[in-house]
DNA sequence: TATATTTTGTTATTTTTTTGGCAGATTGTA
DNA sequence: TACAATCTGCCAAAAAAATAACAAAATATA
């Protein structure tokens, strides 16, 4: 189903240790539990959202969120408009109050879902307030210190690698 | 500045020829157009948005379809209070008229941004009318005629890779 | 003009990843 | 109880990818 061999499989998870049990095979509970210890989704994050344009409000809805430990405590946009507009509870604050939110409560990650323009300035105030990883959505790559987890995920790329799948069959 | 190395940069190009001069260099945009060739960047493909919910919007939105050669020709939702309403100029349509509209338009892409539920039957209709490619956005692996080109987003294993990050520095 | 420098294409080497094979451990069956 | 069958862990082999090295071709410099 994964397009994958057993092989692989059983090389992949001796990576981070042996789950299994020789003859019997894997508790497959056990196994998931562990995963999501290996990838962290055992603990939990807060995060905020900068950019409330349409794909930060479908993020800030998107209920996966929750089930990764992951706990969206503010968004953030630089249209007045949006101020105090509520999304999933939560009301749309200046971009203005990031920094003295960031440090206030505790924040581990930013998701940035701005364009591209704003990203520098952003991203500079995020590393002056500690944050630990940047998901970052906008079509740049980011200036950021090693210390700084990013995340990438890059549409456009997305977007060429179907057009090179049609290009060639 | 790609962290890649100046070899591995020769390599990959030499895998589709050789594009610069012994001594001289690159040509800097003939080297891009020849790689947009490669990517299948100079030819138009037609475009529908399923889904347009707040993801589906933002897509429908997204600047850079037409800069690669994607034209957005038609949006469809199952939510009757969506009908009608115009996303950069185009109505959102019923689900139900999926199959004619891909017919009568000549559409070669879709992209799936609907909860997972009604994927597999959305999926069936696409590709009994001969879709050549699905972006998919929808967190569910397709089952599809190995002809067709799928390029999933799966935001979900994005996040994962965030939170491994985080959890390992 | 001769020589040094730069830069690509190509081949050789090294490293990494994937696959194959088998021993050890467990369950099922006659 | 003996013998298959199944399944993981680990090691060996093969394949793929990245790196290094160098020749060929151009420019720059003395």
């Amino acid at each position: 189903m994964m397009k994958v061999t057993a092989s692989q499989i059983r090389q992949d998870f001796n990576n981070f240790g042996g789950f299994g049990q020789q003859g019997y095979g894997y508790n497959v509970e056990y196994l998931y539990n562990e995963i999501a210890k290996i990838l962290g989704l055992d603990k939990t994050y807060n995060l905020i959202i900068v950019g409330a344009g349409h794909l930060g409000q479908a993020l800030a809805n998107y209920v996966n969120f929750e089930r990764r430990g992951f706990i969206v405590k503010g968004i953030f946009d630089k249209n007045p408009e949006l101020y105090g507009k509520e999304l999933r509870g939560i009301a749309v604050q200046p971009v203005g109050n990031i920094e003295r939110f960031v440090r206030e409560n505790d924040i581990d990650v930013a998701v940035l879902t701005i364009p591209k323009d704003g990203v520098a300035r952003t991203v500079e105030i995020l590393v002056r307030c500690n944050i630990k990883a940047i998901w970052n959505f906008a079509h740049v790559d980011l200036n950021v210190p090693e210390s700084i987890v990013v995340e990438n995920v890059h549409l456009s790329d997305s977007l060429m690698k179907l057009s090179y799948g049609i290009a060639n069959q």
